[in-house]
DNA sequence: AGCACGCCGACT
DNA sequence: GTCGGCGTGCTC
C-alpha cells in the first residue's frame, strides 16, 4: 500500500497544500492521476509517494480522516523532469503562487493538471514492409518498388488501389499500421545555407562563446543584425549536441524569427507559441519531451519547453512587457531563463535596440556582459525623425488630429507610390457614449470605466468583463435621445483619412481587426500587396514589422503613454518611438519620421527622435534615482481586493501596518485606488513596497498572503507582483 | 473551486 | 408550511 500526495487541480491558495490518497501500486511523482475531491471527480498531480505496512483502517485510526483511492493514473512518465519539478517549486515560492498554479502554467493545455481535455494524440494508416516476401503479380511488384521508394507513406496517399493492397496484406508482403503523426503548424523549407557575419557579428558571437555561462546584454540598433549572431550561436550550440531556447515577445506578431529559425535548422526547430492550435502545441511539446528537436522558438511559457542539456538561452527584444505574465504565476522571463541557465551551465543572451534600464544598469556594473552593434549592417543611415509640437498647431488654430507638416508628407509619400505607417496610441482609440443633454456618459455597472462603442456590432462593450448592451435610444440618466460617440475611434480616423488624403487607402490594424485567426498576417500580406497604402494600428503596429515601401512613419500622439501614472512611461515611450520609428525606410529608400506631441521638449521624446539610447538611460536612470524606483530597488505591488467596499480599505491599511512593523529598510506607498477602482464588481486598492533586498519583506508578505488567501477566505484577497509591469 | 449544509425572509 | 437567497465549512 501507498500513500500519494496529490496536489488538486483547483489553482486557489486555499487549496494549496496536498491531499493524502491511497494506491495499490507505486506511482512516479509527478504523473497525473483521476480521484475524488469531495463531491468531485478531478485530476491530481502527484508530488509524493510513500510506502506504508499499515491498513485503510488503522492509516484512518491515526490520521482521524477517511482515505480515498486513486481512481486511475492517466500518465506513464512524469510530465516534468526534476529540474522543472524543482523550478515549479522555486516559482511557486518566489512568486507567491499556488504550487498547482505554477504547474499549470509550465504545461500545454493538454497536459495541464484540469479535468477540460479536448485534443489527443492523432494517427494516420502507414505501411510497412515486410522483409523476405515476394509480389506475385506485376502490378504488385510495381507498386512494392513504389513502398519502397517511399517509407511511413499514408496509405490515404498511395497511388494503387486499395483492392491491390489488401491482397498484399493478406499475402503478408505488408502490413498497417497505426503511426502518430504532428500537425504541421508550418511548412518546412530547410535550406542551410552559410551566413557570413560582419567583423562586428562575429566578435559578439566570439565574446558570448568564450564565456560560457554567463548573461549577455546584446544591445544593436534596429537593422544591425541581431538575428544572425542568434542563428550564428545556435548553430554553434547545435553542433556541440547541446539544446537552445530562442525567446520572443508575442510570436504572432513576430513571425519572422520562426521563419527565419525553420529555414536554417528545419525540422530541429519546435516552434510553441499562443497562436497555435491546442492539438499543435500539444504536438510540438512533446517532440521537445522526446529531445526530437535542438531548438525551441516560442513566446514567454516557452522558457519552460522540457529541453535538456541547454547550451544557450537567448531573449530577443527583452525589454518588451510582454515577458512579464500578468496572471498566476507572475514571473518575469528573463528570471526563470537565468534560474534554467545557472542549471545547465548555459549562457543567457539578452537582446534589444532599446534594452530595459534593468539590464542596461547590470550590463554597465558587469553583472552581464555588455555586447554593442552600433551600426546597421548595411550602413544605411536611421531614418529622419521630426517632432511637431502640438501646442503651436492648436495656437495656430488646426485642432484636426494631423499637424500640416503631418499632412503633408502623408500626401507626399502616397503620391510617390511608397507606404505609410501610422501610429495612434492605444488609450486615445476607444470611444465612449455621452448624452448630449445631461453629460451623462455610459458606464459599466461592474467595473469603473466607460463603455466602448463598437460600432460595427452596435453594442456597447466593457473591456474589462463580459457586459455588453446594444446600443441605447435614449440616455438612461435623462431621457433625451442626444447621445453621441465621443473620442477618436480608429474607425473614425480611418474614414476620416481617406476624405483628407487624396488617393488614400487605409487598413486598420487593432485588436478588432487582427481578432480572427491569422487576421494579422492576412491584413500585412494585404498591406504588402500594396492593397493600401496607409496602415493604421495601435502599438501592435511598432513591432517586427517589416515593409520595403514604407518610408514614412507618423505617431499621431506621442503622449499618451508618456501621461500614464507608471514610473515606467518614459521608458515605455521611448522604447515605442524607437521601435515604430525602425519600420521606415527599411528597404533602399531613405526613411522619414513625424512625432506629434504635446512635451516636444522632454526627453523620452527627444532622445528617440535622435536614435540616442544612452542619452535617454543617463536621463532616466537620474530620474529613476532621485525618485528611488528600480533599478535602484526592487518593487513589490500589492493589491488588495474585496467585493465589500466598506471592509477594503481598513483592511489595506492594516496590511500596510503590518509590513512596517515586520520589514526593514523598506518604503511602503498607499494604499491607493487602483487605477480601475472597481473591476467586475470588485473594489481595489494597491500598496507598493520599495525595497533593496528581498529578505527585508518577503517572510511578511508570506505571512499576509496565507492569512487573506488562506484563513480569511472570500472577504479579501491580496495579490503581490513582484516586478509589477502594469497598475491598472 | 465546487458543493452541501444551514440559517433566514418571502410567498403559493 | 417550503422555496431559495447566500454565508460558512470542507474536501484526503
Amino acid at each position: 500500500m501507498y500513500i500519494v500526495k496529490v496536489l488538486v487541480e483547483h489553482p486557489v491558495h486555499a487549496l494549496d497544500t496536498t491531499f493524502d490518497y491511497l494506491s495499490e501500486k507505486s506511482l512516479l511523482v509527478g504523473v497525473r492521476v483521476w480521484i475524488r475531491f469531495g463531491y468531485q471527480k478531478i485530476i491530481g498531480y502527484v508530488e509524493n509517494v510513500e510506502e506504508t505496512h499499515f491498513s485503510k483502517s488503522e492509516l484512518e485510526q491515526r490520521a482521524g480522516f477517511r482515505y480515498q483511492y486513486i481512481l486511475d493514473v492517466i500518465d506513464e512518465e512524469p510530465l516534468l523532469n526534476e529540474e522543472l519539478q524543482t523550478l515549479a517549486n522555486q516559482l511557486s515560492r518566489m512568486t507567491l503562487s499556488p504550487r498547482i498554479s505554477c504547474l499549470q502554467a509550465m504545461l500545454p493545455t493538454q497536459l495541464k493538471p484540469s479535468t477540460h481535455q479536448t485534443v489527443g494524440i492523432k494517427t494516420q494508416q502507414v505501411v510497412h514492409l515486410v522483409e523476405g516476401t515476394y509480389a506475385k503479380t506485376i502490378k504488385q511488384q510495381e507498386c512494392m518498388a513504389f513502398l519502397q521508394e517511399h517509407p511511413d507513406i499514408p496509405v490515404k496517399d498511395i497511388p494503387y488501389s486499395r483492392a491491390l493492397l489488401d491482397n498484399l496484406k493478406k499475402q503478408g508482403c505488408i502490413e498497417i499500421v497505426e503511426k502518430e503523426v504532428y500537425r504541421q503548424p508550418f511548412s518546412i523549407e530547410h535550406q542551410s545555407k552559410h551566413i557570413q557575419l560582419t567583423t562586428q557579428q562575429q566578435k559578439v558571437v566570439d565574446g558570448i562563446l568564450a564565456h560560457q555561462g554567463r548573461v549577455a546584454l546584446l544591445h544593436g540598433v534596429t537593422g544591425s543584425g541581431k538575428t544572425e549572431v542568434y542563428l550564428a550561436l545556435a548553430a554553434h550550440y547545435i553542433q556541440q549536441n547541446k539544446s537552445v531556447m530562442m525567446l520572443v515577445p508575442e510570436i504572432s506578431l513576430t513571425p519572422m524569427m520562426v521563419e527565419v529559425f525553420r529555414q536554417r535548422f528545419g525540422n530541429q526547430v519546435a516552434i510553441l507559441h499562443s497562436r497555435l492550435s491546442q492539438g499543435e502545441k500539444y504536438d510540438e511539446y512533446r517532440r521537445i519531451k522526446r529531445q526530437e528537436v535542438k531548438i525551441v522558438v516560442g513566446a514567454r511559457s516557452a522558457v519552460f519547453a522540457p529541453l535538456e542539456n541547454i547550451g544557450i538561452i537567448i531573449l530577443d527584444e527583452e525589454h518588451d512587457a510582454s515577458y512579464k505574465q500578468e496572471a498566476k504565476p507572475r514571473y518575469l522571463t528573463s528570471q526563470i531563463a537565468k534560474m534554467r541557465a545557472k542549471t545547465h551551465h548555459a549562457s543567457v543572451v539578452l537582446g534589444s535596440a532599446t534594452p530595459s534600464l534593468e539590464s542596461y544598469a547590470r550590463a554597465l556594473k558587469g553583472v552581464y556582459d555588455l555586447y554593442e552593434l552600433p551600426e546597421r549592417i548595411n550602413q544605411k543611415p536611421l531614418p529622419q525623425v521630426e517632432i511637431v509640437d502640438m501646442i503651436q498647431e492648436t495656437r495656430q488654430r488646426n485642432y484636426s488630429l494631423f499637424s500640416r507638416k503631418m499632412k503633408q508628407s502623408i500626401q507626399q509619400t502616397i503620391d510617390k507610390g511608397e507606404q505609410v505607417i501610422l501610429l495612434l496610441n492605444k488609450r486615445g482609440y476607444a470611444s465612449y457614449v455621452q448624452c448630449q443633454d445631461c453629460g451623462e456618459v455610459l458606464k459599466c455597472p461592474h467595473c469603473d470605466v466607460t463603455l466602448t462603442d463598437h460600432r460595427s456590432e452596435h453594442k456597447l462593450k466593457c473591456h474589462y468583463c463580459e457586459y455588453m448592451i446594444d446600443y441605447p435610444h435614449v440616455c438612461p440618466h435623462c431621457g433625451s435621445t442626444h447621445l453621441k460617440s465621443v473620442g477618436y475611434g480608429t474607425q473614425k480616423i480611418e474614414e476620416e483619412i481617406e476624405k483628407i488624403f487624396c488617393g488614400a487607402k487605409v487598413i486598420r490594424y487593432d485588436v478588432d481587426t487582427t481578432r480572427q485567426k491569422n487576421g494579422h498576417l492576412k491584413l500585412l500580406e494585404r498591406f504588402r500587396n500594396k492593397e493600401a497604402n496607409i496602415l493604421l494600428g495601435t502599438q501592435m503596429i511598432a513591432k517586427g514589422l517589416d515593409f520595403e515601401d514604407v518610408t514614412f512613419v507618423g505617431v499621431l500622439n506621442a503622449d499618451l503613454s508618456l501621461n500614464i501614472p507608471d514610473f515606467r512611461a518614459s521608458e515605455r515611450t521611448f522604447q515605442l518611438l524607437c521601435q515604430v520609428s525602425g519600420r521606415s525606410g527599411r528597404g533602399q529608400k531613405q526613411g522619414h519620421v513625424i512625432i506629434q506631441t504635446y512635451n516636444p521638449e522632454h526627453y523620452a521624446i527627444t532622445c528617440a527622435a535622435k536614435h540616442d539610447y544612452i542619452a535617454f538611460f543617463h536621463q532616466e536612470m537620474q530620474y529613476r534615482r532621485k525618485a528611488k524606483y528600480p533599478p535602484y530597488c526592487h518593487m513589490v505591488s500589492i493589491l488588495i481586493q474585496s467585493p465589500h467596499e466598506e471592509l477594503i480599505h481598513s483592511v489595506a491599511i492594516d496590511v500596510k501596518n503590518y509590513l512596517l512593523a515586520h520589514s526593514q529598510q523598506t518604503v511602503i506607498l498607499g494604499p491607493a485606488r487602483s487605477a480601475i477602482y472597481k473591476m467586475q464588481d470588485i473594489y481595489r486598492e494597491r500598496i507598493l513596497v520599495k525595497f533593496l533586498h528581498s529578505q527585508d519583506i518577503y517572510e511578511a508578505l508570506c505571512v499576509m498572503n496565507d492569512y487573506y488567501n488562506k484563513q480569511q477566505k472570500g472577504k479579501v484577497r491580496i495579490v503581490c507582483d513582484f516586478n509589477p509591469y502594469s497598475q491598472i
